[in-house]
DNA sequence: TGATGCTAACTTTTT
DNA sequence: GTTAGCATCA
């Protein structure tokens, strides 16, 4: 026996041993899941399967590299390297670049983010003159999206009675036209958007029947992650690559379904077993992460929902606490109640600080702990939020990349033809545009045989100076001589504010990411490419979640619902569970919207390996002013007997009756109750942590796709203890020396020379964070 | 033409 | 509380 199935269950082993024909897994979570399908694919390569023809396909790039990495562990040798693992996007990325051809598009098409894509889309409502209040750009996207996701183009669109329906009766009759226009620019500009790298593998396969031979050939064994999560699109494609060989393997769990926004539909999993004549189905249903009293809590909440595969989960784990539900006064409340809770059972329990995790509906709840754990000099790490590659200077270093690459895209064309300021100006440009429109000719067409502006052809002469140097320069040195000679760079330089000296950093810092992707080898072992057209192709298709730079690094994560799946953690605090927020408002009229919410509740409480926190605020900020919420509904769906009400005294039922800020602030942390007393310091508090936000904010990620982790060892001293002649340091510009400090108690600025070219910077005491060095 | 400052609109969730 | 878009001013 190969030593790898030592330690897996009947069921794990029984999925591990298929081989041949179609296998559906249904894993609950934390049921060894990844561990299942990673060494199914160890077993395949030992049973004789050649790496090259199996494809795994997950959703982020971060499992795909999880996976690859354990497969390979699993082995022992680099075998894996030839496995064609990726997300759904970037595998068909990387066939589309090779096949674009076959359906019209250039090899180097440009791959449009949700950002790009509203921006077009909102250009478009301009100029047919519809009012963008009504004919919003990111309702108009997400129909066009949806109807992409279910394999629906432009034409279909229009011709389906259903839909035209459904746009009559919202009052929005020419989404359709909109959509078709919306299409054909895309096409025009090379370009493709997240969904038509779904859409147009569909087109290719359907298309073109020797191109479908050769992936089915080519992928004989098929792996989908996540399989509850796929949509129309992904399933019709997985089912014409698999139609040959059918060995399918699907793994998924019904119950953690959280995407159907995305055009996800559980029906696929449901169905699986119809699709295909002899199924084998295994269901994993022990679970090896959680305590069975949090095991308890899930299986209590998610039995409410009434769409389900019948399974049943149970973990041979010790009984361990209660879960603690706590109600707090506000938003801020809750943070500073989570933030004692850590530092508490820091103290007590010897947790480090990456063994704790925060989880909420939504983005926007991050800021109130981000200031509390700020605060109390509990280092984080923030997940999602404003994507690095969202930043506008980013933005636009990149337009100029993805133009040199593929001069048809007009968007970015657009974006930076007089960026940083040339002189050329809105209306010349407008006319420009008209022009090519009418005349059939992509704008760069228009420009490049001689707009009779000076200006002009100096732009053009520029990208095809670098236009020219494509095929023989790698990814970094194309980027190096864009920032140079387009004056970018030097423009952010000279910019001396704070946000202008952020900017100026992210820009080298996508700089510094570029460098280490041409320096990284590559392990596809497929296209060996680091040129600047496969560095763009990936870069629109990372997010987030994929950064997995400082992934270890001792601090608490903050995260949404949905960036935790598939992630464990000793502690969590699943926070704000209160109707219209969780569940979320938008989500409350119908059965099955509600249902998701519920599964993504129960993916938060799973999370939970140890210890499990359940918070809600009466009261929370919401679009800047103060809104009440009753507690979530799902609250009730937890027997009481699993719930710890010792902890605060404000456990139901007495949770509207009883004043919390006793409650709360005796039970978790006498000094911040001490503090609180007194209103000076508490303001200064206060004020200390405002500036020091203020001050933090430009440098939020300032690495790809992440914000900062709070260094842990830089502790800020009080700005009153500062006088001129001393030697501080600032956690940006080093060390300097205080010359002159100007200005009364609470507006109090000082001149620092901070020597080494930065010089002296006036810096107000009050927001910055500097460190006596004496 | 470009920069600055104010108002309004906004928040689900992500490839 | 934040950000994008617009109006106003230099």
């Amino acid at each position: 026996m190969h030593k790898y199935l030592e330690g897996l269950n009947e069921n794990q082993k029984a999925a591990v041993e298929h081989i041949d024909g179609p296998l559906m897994i249904v894993a609950g979570a934390g049921s060894g899941k990844t561990k299942v399908l990673t060494t199914r694919i160890a077993h395949l390569i030992n049973c004789g399967v050649d790496a090259f023809n199996i494809l795994a396909l997950t959703f982020t790039n971060k499992a795909a590299a999880e996976m690859k990495e354990r497969v390979e562990k699993v082995l022992g040798n680099t075998e894996a390297r030839n496995l064609y693992i990726g997300t759904f996007h970037s595998v068909f990325a990387k066939i589309l670049r090779v096949e674009a051809n076959k359906i019209g598009y250039p090899n180097n098409f440009t791959i449009y983010d949700t950002d790009d894509a509203k921006n077009i889309i909102k250009e478009i409502v301009k100029e047919k003159n519809l009012d963008d209040k009504h004919y919003k750009p990111s309702f108009i996207y997400s129909r066009i999206s949806a109807a992409k996701n279910s394999l629906i183009g432009p034409d279909e669109y229009l011709q389906d009675n259903f839909i035209q329906q459904e746009d009559q009766t919202s009052k929005r009759p020419l989404i359709g036209e909109i959509f078709a226009i919306y299409a054909r620019r895309c096409f025009n500009n090379g370009a493709m958007d997240f969904d038509d790298l779904l859409f147009n593998m569909h087109k290719l396969l359907s298309q073109h029947p020797d191109v479908l031979a050769k992936y089915q050939h080519r992928f004989r064994y098929i792996l989908i992650d996540e399989y509850q999560d796929t949509n129309a699109a992904q399933y019709s494609i997985i089912k014409m690559l698999g139609a040959v060989h059918e060995n399918i393997c699907v793994v998924g769990d019904d119950a953690q379904s959280i995407y159907s926004f995305r055009g996800a539909t559980v029906k696929n999993i449901l169905q699986f077993e119809k699709d295909y004549e002899d199924v084998n189905v295994i269901k994993l249903e022990q679970n090896y992460r959680s305590t069975q009293t949090i095991l308890n809590v899930a299986n209590n909440v998610i039995a409410n929902n009434k769409k389900q595969i019948p399974k049943k989960l149970w973990t041979q784990n010790v009984p361990g606490e209660r879960i603690v539900l706590v109600k707090t006064m506000t938003d801020n409340d809750e943070g500073k109640f989570v933030a004692d809770a850590i530092k508490e059972q820091q103290m007590r329990n010897h947790y480090a600080n990456r063994d704790f995790a925060i989880l909420y509906r939504t983005n926007a709840q991050s800021r109130s702990f981000e200031e509390s754990l700020r605060r109390m000099n509990i280092p984080y790490k923030l997940f999602g939020g404003v994507s690095f590659y969202q930043r506008k200077e980013i933005k636009d270093f990149l337009a100029y990349l993805r133009l040199v690459v593929n001069n048809r895209d007009e968007e970015n064309l657009k974006r930076i033809i007089n960026y940083p300021a040339r002189g050329i100006g809105k209306t010349t440009l407008d006319r420009l545009v008209v022009y090519a429109h009418e005349n059939n000719h992509t704008l760069w067409e228009v420009i490049e045989n001689g707009a009779g502006n000076s200006k002009i052809d100096a732009f053009v002469m520029m990208i095809k100076s670098f236009q020219a140097i494509l095929q023989t320069k790698n990814a970094y040195d194309m980027a190096f001589a864009v920032g140079k000679h387009t004056g970018l760079v030097q423009d952010l330089y000279n910019d001396k504010s704070v946000e202008g000296l952020a900017r100026y950093e992210n820009v080298q810092e996508l700089l510094n990411s570029i460098k280490e992707f041409t320096e990284t080898p590559d392990e596809d072992g497929e296209i060996t490419d680091k040129t600047l057209g496969s560095y763009l192709q990936q870069i629109t298709l990372l997010t987030d979640a994929d950064n997995n730079d400082d992934e270890n690094a001792d601090a608490v994560k903050l995260m949404t619902i949905h960036a935790a799946k598939g992630l464990e953690f000793p502690c969590v605090f699943s926070v704000g569970l209160e109707e219209n927020l969780f569940p979320s408002s938008m989500n409350l009229y119908d059965r099955d919207s509600l249902e998701e919410e519920r599964r993504l509740f129960y993916v938060s409480i799973t999370r939970a390996k140890e210890k499990l926190w359940i918070t809600y605020a009466n009261s929370r900020y919401r679009f800047g002013s103060l809104v009440q919420n009753e507690e979530s509904r799902f609250l009730q769906e937890i027997p009481d007997s699993f719930i710890d009400k010792s902890f605060t005294g404000l456990a139901r039922p007495q949770a509207s009756t009883r004043s919390f800020g006793q409650g709360f602030s005796s039970a978790t942390n006498v000094d911040r109750g001490s503090l609180e007393k007194l209103p000076s310091l508490k303001k200064l508090a206060d004020k200390l942590a405002a500036g020091q936000q203020r001050n933090a904010s430009p440098t939020i990620a300032s690495k790809p796709g992440s914000a900062p982790t709070v260094d842990p060892n830089f502790v800020a001293d009080n700005p009153n203890d500062m006088s001129a002649g001393m030697k501080v340091m600032h956690q940006k510009f080093g060390i300097g020396e205080i010359k002159t400090i100007e200005g009364g108690a609470n507006n109090r600025m000082a001149a620092i020379d901070f020597g080494d070219g930065q010089g002296v910077k006036k810096i107000a005491l009050n927001y910055a964070k500097l460190k006596i060095m004496d």
